[in-house]
DNA sequence: GTGAAAGCGCTAACAG
DNA sequence: CTGTTAGCGCTTTCAC
């Protein structure tokens, strides 16, 4: 079927070895010998065979990576666009990132198929928890991976991370600064390393503000899905408190959670911004399009895909990486929902 | 490293081809060696290598989809979920998803290179055009593939897609109804055959309504990327017509188009629903949560995915595809954006 | 400089 | 039933 590195060598009338040589620039070759292999090359439109090249140089410059959760309405904006950025940034440097479902019940038994099958050369995780399994494994294996997210502070391997707290703490200094004292934190379901640092960054920038934090189980803190329809009804149980305890603010986690949260509000006849602040965290294009436009914080998701790309290669090619852990700091875009002074729209 | 068909052959005494024959079943063996093969694969955990199966298969088990364009914000929901929901049928069947990068300058590239290197054994193609050079190039090629969208009436290839013109047809009827007249269209730039096919609906939909259908160029179908961002600047031309011209209604043919009108019809002082009319296109988990909820047609496109994979294995594999184009219905949700008589919520 | 030959790990004729 | 062997297409010693 397709032309092979033996029509080459024919056509060329030297060896394969010649070719090869040729190809990978990888021994001293005569620059006539050369031409007419180049020649030939361009003739026959010739091109390695990958799986070949592969199964010689045992690699399969693959890069495994989970998906995260998108049954049920659970999207994912920034993580969508997490893969995209990496499946470029890899695509760039001759990889190709493999997405592959986790069950929810074992998530390590795709990780090891994987590897026991040598399907993939190193892996991306996402969606880390504290004690993270798979980061577990894959440092017990020595498999090559590089995580967007932290797990136990004590473990030891190289990650890239956004400082969650610190832009939570910029929300809820904003929102003070504006006079909110009664601010309320629509959370994810605790168990997420990330979701749960964005809950300590927001209990320590209440402190902070001499405010004492309320219970992280409490109803100041509800819990919800990261889906509008399950954030709706979260906010619900903060809207039904009596006016004296009701929050006047609403730190939302994220802005799928943020967009619900607004929807509950309006739904109740109040305004928000003006009756209820609500700030979100993604900064999801739409966010500033929001009635009203949605206050967000910003995580450089491009930069990061880059970053863990250009960590993971190294790793695979086991060079030492001195720097193991990355943080990038969020900014926060202030917009009306949290802000009626700001102008209607800002992009 | 790992352990290869050699240790398992030496560990129960047998040859590497009995070990082969036994993992895949390809020739009969006496249950006593089989049962000594399982043994010795079980306690050394063996699993073939995939790229060796791979080489002498001539088979990657991957299949390549171009990323629609994820840059400057341009995000699109139901190609990712449809992405995911691919990926996953395909592992259901041992098979993987590799994504990259098409340049917009030369998209043939990238599909060429990845069929030269034998990187993939088919692609699926989505976003396509009614002359789509890439899949004028794969039947050139006979190169397996599946699109999901259509191209030239006349081309005889395997497509999935959805009937958006009946979708189309369906939101219109539903604005006239209601004693909509002046009904404007968003749309995309010109050129893809999805949003050419979406224009036509709603062209078609307006004739049989006895109502001329505006020109395709004109100020009445203005166009706009899909960012919620070019949106908004898209519409702000329909509310710049006189009053007598300006329309009740919008027919937005994506939710991020239709995002954007409402967010501009809003910041015009307009009540969306009640001055102005808007129907969206994908129904996005967010729609029923805007404010107000918008109407918008809903694409089954977990199924859609499915079918793709399902047809694509076909191809594959060499069998025919009797229906080689399948056609699904949307099916319209109305909610408060179009009539405001819908109760508030209605996910 | 160039080529013959030995694999990478696996499958499948073909013998026995 | 089981083993020997010839590849799949390529890279890379090791001789010449």
């Amino acid at each position: 079927m397709a032309v092979k590195i033996k029509d080459v060598a024919r056509a060329a009338d030297v060896s394969i070895a010649t070719v090869s040589y040729v190809i990978n620039n990888s021994a001293p070759v005569s620059e006539q010998t050369r031409q007419r292999v180049l020649e030939a090359i361009r003739r026959l439109d010739y091109h390695p065979n990958s799986t070949a090249r592969n199964l010689k140089a045992s690699e399969t410059r693959l890069i495994g990576y989970a998906w995260h959760n998108v049954a049920r309405g659970q999207m994912n904006a920034i993580l969508d666009r997490f893969l995209y950025q990496m499946a470029r940034a890899a695509e760039a440097r001759g990889y190709h990132v493999l997405t592959f479902v986790q069950e929810a019940a074992d998530p390590l038994r795709s990780y090891e198929t994987l590897i026991n099958t040598s399907r993939v050369d190193a892996f991306v995780l996402a969606g880390t928890d504290s004690n993270d399994a798979r980061i577990q494994r894959l440092m017990a294996l020595g498999f090559p991976f590089v995580a967007f997210g932290r797990a136990n502070d004590g473990w030891d391997f190289p990650c890239v991370d956004v400082d969650v707290q610190a832009g939570v703490r910029l929300a809820v200094d904003h929102l003070w600064q504006l006079g909110h004292r009664r601010m309320a934190c629509l959370a994810w379901p605790e168990g997420s390393k990330n979701g749960d640092e964005r809950v300590t960054g927001y209990r320590h920038a209440l402190e902070q503000a001499d405010i004492a934090p309320p219970d992280p189980h409490g109803p100041f803190i509800p819990r919800s899905l990261n889906t509008v329809s399950d954030a709706f009804a979260a906010t619900e149980t903060l809207l039904a408190l009596p006016p004296a305890e009701r929050p006047t603010a609403i730190v939302a986690l994220s802005d799928v959670l943020a967009i619900g949260a607004m929807s509950c509000i309006e739904a109740h006849g109040l305004r928000v911004g003006v009756d209820v602040a609500v700030t979100g965290f993604d900064d999801d294009p739409m966010a500033a399009f929001l009635r009203p436009p949605l206050t967000s914080l910003h995580q450089p998701i491009d930069a990061i895909a880059e970053a863990v790309i250009l960590m993971l290669l190294k790793v695979v090619a086991g060079q030492p990486i001195p720097e193991r852990r990355v943080l990038f700091a969020p900014e926060l875009l202030i917009r009306a929902s949290s802000d009626p002074q700001q102008p209607d729209r800002r992009p």
